[in-house]
DNA sequence: GCGACAG
DNA sequence: ATCTTGTCGC
């Protein structure tokens, strides 16, 4: 298994971007992973998959919901990505493991979290400049930074989830910012998880890929490929 | 005790 | 997260 030094640079890739869209009232779900160039930005792969949340949304308690439908979407990727952008908090959650910490652990990969409103932790404005950010701090320890990817507009929130510095995270998060506020990964995510739920109101199983002699079933595709040994390790 | 609280 | 039009500003 290849594992980087902690000083060791790190330039990835491909930068996956995950999100998931729900309906109003019923607990349906739609993952979403957009893979892009991390240089060109330019979409790779990507995947869905459809869910049902298991319970009602907890604050804290967000990746043991979105787990699922991701991991079922992680699992139809064709590539396995160098670092996963998530849409929530890594480290900076009350108990120090949030979704983005969660996938990192679970998939092996590289993890961090970008979250659109504060959670826990305190903090001051940063500046008005792109790339200025201040820290995220709780009980005398760094939790994350309160970064402004964009001129003027609300900042956002970036924590470590999984083998990458703060450091990195900023820096990838700010590459990944080119046009608008969040990460074009993640932007991309949101966009295809929404179009994917909207333009579907019957059969929650109608996806897969007909003809590959794989399983047509996002988990079982996914478990086949840990038991290969080919994803994610 | 009360309020706040990622998506 | 989602319900939702127009509107102000760069």
């Amino acid at each position: 298994m290849v594992r980087l030094a902690a000083d060791e640079p790190f330039e990835p890739r491909t930068v996956a971007g995950l999100d998931v869209t729900y309906e109003p009232g019923s607990g349906r779900c739609a993952a979403a992973v957009v893979v892009l160039d991390a240089g060109t930005l330019e979409v790779v792969d990507e995947s869905t998959a459809f869910g049902t949340a298991a319970f009602a949304y907890v604050p804290g308690l967000l990746a043991f919901r979105e787990l699922p439908p991701l991991m079922a979407a992680l699992g139809e990727l064709t590539v396995v990505p160098d670092v996963l952008v998530c849409d929530g908090y890594g480290i900076a959650h009350p108990r120090r493991f949030g979704l983005a910490s969660h996938l990192g652990v679970v998939t092996d990969r590289p993890t961090l979290g970008v979250a659109k409103n504060p959670f826990t932790g305190v903090y001051e404005p940063p500046g008005d400049d792109r790339g200025c950010w201040s820290e995220l701090r709780e009980d005398g320890e760094t939790l994350g930074r309160v970064l402004r990817t964009r001129r003027g507009v609300k900042p956002v929130f970036v924590s470590v989830g999984h083998r990458i510095t703060l450091d990195r995270a900023t820096d990838l998060v700010l590459a990944l910012c080119t046009r608008y506020r969040l990460p074009e990964a993640i932007r991309r995510a949101d966009r295809l998880s929404r179009r994917l739920l909207r333009g579907s109101s019957g059969s929650p199983a109608a996806e897969g890929e007909p003809g590959t002699g794989r399983p047509v079933d996002p988990v079982e595709r996914q478990q086949a490929r840990l038991r290969d040994g080919r994803a994610y390790r």
